[in-house]
DNA sequence: GTTTGTGAAACGATTCACAGCT
DNA sequence: AGCTGTGAATCGTTTCACAAAC
């Protein structure tokens, strides 16, 4: 498959749950415009977008509704549900561990990982808090496809290695710290400090 | 000023924070390639984006560590202190009040709120979880520079309303819709479901 | 008449490569 | 000699505009 941007697949994903919108409304059909107006964004980058993947509209009609939905799980790779372990039972952890909205969309949360003994054998929303010197053990059985890194910032990148060691594919990062992986893992980084300092940088910048 | 690329400044956000530790490290000089090698990006890239905001550098020699730390707080607008508003005492929510590293870097959390008659009232890290009905009521007198949304996704684009109307000038969503805002307001989201449905679609494809 | 799909044009970001300063 | 600062070249993304399908 040819290289896609990580800004289109950022407008499927978008481009999904709009659909999910319209269908929910009893749309049957919609237009590339009616989808870019829904997400600030051009009838023709919408079209490019889908274009990246085939041809799924009908000339002077629109989209199918269900039909481009599923589609685009299709390319997202959301036919199927993933079982996500989490490393670190603190506030983000916990946070992500309670969000319902992961489960909805397809993302089981399946552990919980923490290197405190006050914290591991507690039960955290039907879960267990794992020993994380068990990783290793458990990750097999346990099927994961992928992790979520909520460490404090030191323990991000040995965490990291750890996981890829044990043949974890796909990383979210939510600790602060810049990781750094082998070429065929896949990692993706949410700093909330950096999101605010963006913000800042906006308010100064006029 | 103007207009620098989004790409640009995160990347400024990371050199600064590089700088910080190759202060604490004991450098006092730095070269372009090593803030490169130590982000993951290239020399020329560094001095392109240090170049958008001046000459900070001494040719042969490289960029002074604390000065040019400086020079970076100066254009990210991280000289001064922000005082932000956090709607919505949820999981999210909760988990940002509690997190130092906000603190640490600039941006004090002053306000917490929410809906929920059963929180409302509660300490929270120091902080009483405020009554929604009261925000327009309260925030002049709390001076918030920033506002980030936490509320559930149906809650968040009557706050998003109601935040604006009250002269929040920035905002940072994660609550997972797509808010829409004036020109002039500063909006960033963070969608975590999006950032798992990259993944996936980059496990799918390949 | 409406709306898609897509080459071509325009725009924007990154990389190259080297002159110029230390 | 070493490293920055920056135009020029390259590469990638978005927008335009229109022929083709319904």
């Amino acid at each position: 498959m040819r290289k896609i941007a990580e800004s289109t697949v950022r407008r499927l994903s978008l481009y999904l749950r709009f659909l999910e919108e319209f269908e929910e409304q009893g749309a049957s059909t919609v237009s590339s415009e009616a989808l870019a107006t829904r997400g600030g964004t051009t009838s023709a980058q919408v079209r490019k977008d889908l274009s990246f993947f085939g041809s799924f509209g009908k000339r002077g009609l629109g989209y199918q509704v269900h039909e481009l939905a599923g589609q685009l799980r299709d390319i997202l790779g959301l036919t199927r549900r993933y079982r996500v372990a989490v490393i670190g039972a603190g506030k983000i952890g916990s946070a992500l561990v309670q969000y319902r909205g992961f489960g909805q969309r397809g993302f089981d949360i399946v552990a919980i990982y923490d290197a405190d003994p006050a914290k591991i054998g507690h039960p955290w929303n039907g879960l267990k808090v794992r020993d994380i010197e068990n990783l290793e053990h458990d990750l097999p059985s346990l099927d994961v496809d992928l992790a979520v890194i909520a460490t404090p910032g030191e323990a991000a990148q040995p965490m990291a290695d750890r996981l890829v060691r044990a043949g974890i594919k796909a990383l979210l990062n939510f600790a602060p710290v810049q990781l750094t992986v082998a070429d065929e893992v896949i990692l993706k980084s949410v700093n909330l400090v950096l999101e605010l300092e963006l913000l800042s940088y906006a308010l100064t910048n006029r």
